[in-house]
DNA sequence: GTGGTGTAG
DNA sequence: GGTTCTACACCAC
């Protein structure tokens, strides 16, 4: 097993250093070291385990070699969206309310759950039982996504080893903290009678302290009472939590009480919990399919799963999963708890009713990237794979089944996906499409109902090239009073913060409210922050006649001439921007993204500011040029805005994504001259109309684009396409400035 | 090793 | 079935 560079190496607090701090911040916290940084010691041999979906993990960080009674903690955050929206609007506090995703209910508040509203109910329904209930859409995860993050990390405090379960879950194992208490509080192995458990015990059991199992329960019980405390102070959100020998049952006990309590099970009450449990389904690990499989054998209660024969159900489910649920109905299970570090993989969807033209997909996946784009950016590593799913409705036979189709990204593009969305949305895009296309014959009458965008393989990039934004970037940056950047440094500690999402301040160094600090990021996306409000540090809310919807801080952190331009849109009926009120929503979405303009703008207008490194037009192809692994049996999209101010008149495909520059070729191609207003001479395979169609201040851009390209040694690019590697074409003198360029509102390199 | 699908929470 | 994610096992190639 290998700990992860997240875990050993850019994890500060796991260091001797931080144990010592940790010791005197917080004496009843028990050290961490059995980590240790330091080469001489080795790290904790784990065993690979399986959670309770049986999956495997190789690389848990369960350490084996300390004997003892195992204690695991769940703790699920109370209706956690719904506290983090009256959080956000203390004025809904006391108020039943509801958030919901498209037209289900997702969660609600206890108020609203007074009134019979619960999960999965429509909104439509849930509104008739409770008119008068607040409903906020939950469908953007970001803020959820930073406070559950949030919550990892002061749980991290305590103890390395915690696994996310999901947004409002988390599996702690807290055994060696438990053992050191024990020896804290137990002088030559003497239990003190004053142990107790604090909050409930599962069917009132009496403790009983003769049994060390009990007392590591009991000290379990209290440990998980200061990590409630620990997140109630540190974001004002309420959990309930399980103390217990396994996971299992961990998270069985955790919702017995609620909200806001806890609940130990003591050894003795094992069998007696999972046989209050009314069917396997209700057991975790055993999913719908799986429950659905026993139904047919005719299991459907946990004593009739424990009672069934083995071999039959080994017959039917496999041994594997056979094995693992029989175990599972009598509360065994010894899957480990796993940190396990940075996501894998990001994704983003949406449903919708019915989607079926071609274009609609595309402006939907584009959405989608965009978003994606932005938290890959914010995340630093770069992926090696998209992967775009759909969900379809067949004419004959509604199915609800997901397919998938996923390639690999183009190493030149995988480069710069971090930069900006100028730079990687078209092709990335146009791969999609692609994938789209794969699957589904859009030559016939198609139905969609989901689309779902997938970066995985998701790797640093490399310390020799990184990527601004990222914490290889800082980690190669020397700043003066910041060279601190050893393992022990806070500054580290704050970058892997910064790649958590929260960029506020240590606890301890910071007291101030729960959610400061939660949304700063966004100031930092797409380089934003570095063209700010100096340029207009007068404005304010109140002066700016900003469109509705448009979010006064964010406005203010971009440039004056884009400012200006927003708040001329706005005056004008006819402006791009102009919000109804569904607009407005997405205006200040896209304002938040810093993508605006750019959404704002057409696909070939976009085209136009394609930067000259990546190019989605047709090129011959080369034996040095790596080429996207989709088969070539894909159907050539006949895309005519993409073949325009091609290089040769093959059809367009994805596999042609290289770097080689439609805005350089523009540059280098005798241009016809038009006189249009504000401009010079614009490259002959730009359409006039495209171009007059843009807002002045890029048709300048542009001009200056081209006029400055044009003062690039001329060669023949056709052919260099074909025979400049891709590294050296990347370090080639095309690559203009940016810094007069429109791209700069995009690029933060 | 890669890609597609299914299961799970 | 309904949402929005994330993760991983298993299988085919």
């Amino acid at each position: 097993m290998e700990f992860s560079e997240y875990e050993l190496a850019d994890n500060p607090r796991y260091s001797l250093q931080e144990e010592e701090e940790e010791e005197d911040e917080r004496e009843w916290c028990c050290t961490v070291d059995y980590v240790d940084s330091s080469p001489a010691s080795p790290a904790p041999v784990a065993a690979a385990s399986s959670d309770l979906t049986g999956n495997s993990h190789k690389d848990s960080i369960q350490d084996t070699s300390v004997p003892g009674y195992r204690v695991i903690v769940h703790i699920d955050l109370d209706c956690f969206y719904a506290q983090v929206e009256m959080l956000r609007n203390p004025e809904f506090q006391g108020k039943p309310l509801a958030v919901h995703q498209k037209h289900m209910v997702v969660t609600c508040n206890y108020e609203a759950r007074k009134c019979g509203v619960s999960k999965v109910m429509s909104v439509f329904e849930a509104l008739e039982i409770c008119p008068e209930m607040v409903l906020i859409c939950g469908e953007d995860l970001t803020h959820y996504r930073e406070i559950s993050y949030k919550i990892t990390e002061l749980l991290e405090e305590f103890t390395p080893f915690v696994e996310r379960l999901c947004l409002d879950e988390n599996f702690i194992d807290i055994s060696q903290l438990v053992e050191k208490r024990l020896q804290r509080i137990g002088t030559g192995g003497v239990i003190p009678a004053n142990v107790f458990v604090s909050g409930h015990v599962y069917g009132n059991q009496t403790l009983n302290i003769a049994d060390p199992r009990h007392v590591r329960l009991a000290l379990g019980s209290q440990i998980a009472a200061e990590m409630r405390t620990v997140i109630f102070n540190g974001v004002s959100l309420t959990g309930s939590a399980g103390i217990a020998p396994n996971k299992l049952l961990a998270k069985l006990v955790s919702g017995i009480f609620k909200p806001d309590q806890q609940t130990t099970l003591l050894p003795e009450s094992i069998q007696d919990c999972m046989e209050s449990l009314t069917h396997p389904r209700q057991v975790p690990g055993i999913g719908p399919k799986t429950a659905k499989r026993l139904g047919y054998l005719g299991i459907n209660s946990i004593h009739g799963l424990q009672t069934f024969p083995l071999d039959l159900l080994e017959k039917d489910l496999g041994v594997c999963t056979a094995q693992r649920i029989h175990r599972l109905s009598f509360g065994e299970d010894d899957s480990c708890v796993v940190a396990r570090g940075p996501p894998q993989s990001l994704s983003d969807e949406d449903t919708f009713r019915m989607c079926s033209s071609l274009d609609e997909i595309r402006m939907r996946i584009e959405e989608l990237l965009i978003s994606l784009l932005i938290r890959l950016h914010k995340d630093g590593r770069v992926p090696r794979t998209i992967r775009l799913t759909i969900r379809r409705t067949t004419a004959s036979n509604k199915w609800f089944n997901r397919e998938s189709r996923q390639c690999p990204i183009p190493n030149q593009l995988m480069q710069k996906i971090n930069t900006g969305p100028c730079d990687t949305v078209i092709p990335l895009v146009e791969i999609l499409m692609k994938l789209f296309q794969k699957m589904v014959d859009t030559r016939s009458q198609f139905y969609v109902s989901l689309l779902s965008v997938c970066f995985a393989k998701l790797v640093q990039p490399t310390l020799a090239s990184p990527i601004k934004g990222s914490i290889g970037f800082y980690l190669t940056q020397k700043s003066p009073g910041k060279s601190d950047l050893s393992p022990n440094g806070k500054v580290r500690r704050q970058l892997l913060r910064q790649w958590r999402g929260s960029d506020d301040a240590d606890p301890g160094e910071n007291t101030a409210g729960p959610l400061q600090g939660m949304e700063s990021y966004q100031e930092s996306l797409w380089g934003m922050s570095d063209h700010v409000a100096q340029v207009n540090p007068n404005l304010t809310g109140s002066d700016s006649n900003l469109p509705p919807g448009i979010d006064v801080d964010v406005f203010k952190e971009l440039p004056a001439n884009i400012q200006k331009e927003i708040i001329a849109d706005a005056s004008s009926s006819k402006g791009q921007l102009k919000c109804n009120s569904k607009k407005e929503q997405s205006t200040e979405k896209e304002l938040r993204k810093g993508t605006f303009l750019f959404r704002s703008l057409t696909e070939e207008q976009r085209k136009l500011l394609v930067p000259p490194d990546i190019d989605c037009s047709p090129i011959t192809s080369s034996s040095d040029t790596p080429r996207l692994d989709v088969p070539s049996s894909l159907p050539d999209d006949p895309d005519p805005q993409l073949e325009q101010g091609a290089v040769n008149d093959n059809a367009a495909s994805v596999q042609d994504c290289q770097p080689s520059g439609k805005i350089l070729e523009l540059g280098n191609v005798e241009c016809e001259r038009l006189t249009l207003p504000n401009s010079g001479p614009i490259p002959s395979n730009v359409d006039p109309k495209v171009f007059s169609e843009l807002p002045a201040e890029l048709q300048n851009e542009l001009l200056t684009d081209w006029k400055q390209r044009k003062t690039v040694p001329k060669r023949n690019t056709a052919k260099l396409a074909s025979k400049v590697k891709p590294n050296a074409r990347a370090k080639s003198p095309k690559k203009i400035t940016k810094s007069n360029s429109i791209l700069k509102y995009f690029n933060k390199n």
